[in-house]
DNA sequence: CTGCACGTACCACTATACGGTACATAAATA
DNA sequence: TATTTATGTACCGTATAGTGGTACGTGCAG
């Protein structure tokens, strides 16, 4: 059974003046190259009275959201912030957060959709959610597979440093599965070149005839690779006119899981001043 | 109607309703060990109508500081406080954290304090403030001492993993600067031990004669030393009978700024469910 | 079906946050 | 030194912004 995302009604002017502003302060402080802004200052930038300012301030320094040195009265960022945001890290769990992504994408695309880890060399299978009209693939959770031969092991290795990429792939024997299969490293490192250019990865019958797979990696804060999302049918389906459209959809998602998963939305990189 | 005549002299009557509403919200799901909460269990925790409650979570929703999944309703920490937490700590400087604890000490005990970090098998001198007094001891910023024979070395050395201190006094020649001189090892060791259980550390002549030297540890989140501080003078200022409170007073300004440069006060063990 | 629980929308009332003025400091002139 | 200029803090009347009633929709359990 389908479950399918709650609905949403549409959001009327639900505004709260004083928690937007204080919000507002948050964000133009942290936005600060130096970190911290005097009340002057904050109050211009936020088109508020300085008392205004002052109380929300003064308030938000209160509760450990804002703090000022010793000898400075200058507000910057409070640790509790840090704390708190620790603790929305620690509760973020990559297949809580896939689970629902994965359900649309099986829908929309009509296959199964797996979740998966790279451990050592090998992919780790960690979730599946099926289409219905799916013949049931044999995969079970837990199941492992090699990463040289499936597009959830290959968009992995795309966004790995070179030196793990050559760890892994020393540790794999890259034997032919079928008659696809890419089994020299030379080979495979360009196809790791194709896939970063296109942002998805695709196994076309390399680990088993008659089927094929899309696949998308999960990326952290630091682009590292942590994860992949991938559908996989029978290659009467899943034909190479749909490749360009299903990668589409796969990319997006795991972009999606990306950012639920703390990597942060695309910013302009903030080099620290001295 | 008896109206009270008096002014009160409300120290901080800056107050702001929803904020606190609010960083009570927040709060409160961070400390749920589960790490979400339901609408309705929020407002029977804070107290609030409901309806206050969802208006207020849902701002905070819109603005990223709280979430929810596509199919649940319970609010979670957003990962936008992250994004914040991150910004927070960036932001924090050691030595600027530092100074107005040092320039205070120094006034207190009438000497020269430094803040000194670990590099490599060294101490590294990285600000100093001098008590007036103080006929300006040799010593300049940019400057390094061995670890070994140092309170500064030995306090640090006291609050890392084994296996570095080994790595650290493997990388040491351990002579004898003075007759104080800890020059093995075994002695060492069991001379970090005593730091331990006092929590800060002496250096009776142990790098030159006539000069002491009291230290205490500057740890962050994980109880890992990262700095520490130290006052030094002239052995006959600084006497044995002075260094019971002159530890103390090193102890608690080290630990007031492990504070600010980001160890969260003693809480209770947060462990993770499931 | 009926009842219950929960999320959301609407709205009148008044407590609440706003932003004036005013004073108390500190820093920057002269 | 005195005099000004910025900045932080306190007080307070007023209108607006937030509150918490009621009400409706939806989904779930009996």
């Amino acid at each position: 059974m389908m479950k399918r995302a709650v609905k949403r009604p549409k959001k009327p002017p639900y505004k709260v003046q004083v928690l937007d502003r204080a919000i507002n302060i948050l964000e133009f402080i942290g936005k600060q190259s130096s970190g911290e802004a005097g009340l002057p200052e904050l109050s211009a930038a936020m088109k508020l009275h300085k008392t205004t300012t002052h109380r929300i301030a003064h308030v938000l320094e209160s509760r450990g959201l804002l703090r000022r040195g010793l000898d400075s009265n200058r507000y910057r960022l409070g640790l509790h912030l840090y704390d708190l945001g620790c603790q929305a890290l620690d509760h973020v769990n990559i297949r809580d957060e896939a689970r629902p992504l994965m359900t649309r994408v099986a829908f929309d695309v009509g296959e199964t959709v797996h979740l998966a880890l790279l451990d050592r060399a090998e992919v780790l299978y960690i979730e599946r959610i099926e289409a219905q009209r799916s013949l049931t693939m044999g995969s079970k959770l837990g199941a492992r597979n090699p990463v040289y031969c499936t597009a959830l092991g290959k968009a992995m290795l795309a966004y790995l440093p070179e030196n793990e990429v050559d760890q892994i792939l020393a540790a794999s024997r890259m034997e032919a599965r079928t008659r696809n299969t890419i089994t020299n490293v030379l080979a495979l490192k360009r196809e790791l070149e194709r896939i970063r250019d296109r942002e998805f990865a695709i196994d076309d019958e390399e680990i088993e005839d008659g089927v094929r797979c899309i696949a998308a990696p999960i990326l952290n804060a630091n682009n590292r690779a942590v994860a992949a999302l991938s559908v996989s049918g029978p290659s009467s389906r899943i034909t190479p006119d749909r490749f360009q459209l299903i990668g589409k959809t796969m990319l997006k998602t795991a972009q999606e899981l990306s950012t639920r998963i703390g990597r942060q939305a695309p910013v302009v990189p903030v080099k620290r001043k001295r």
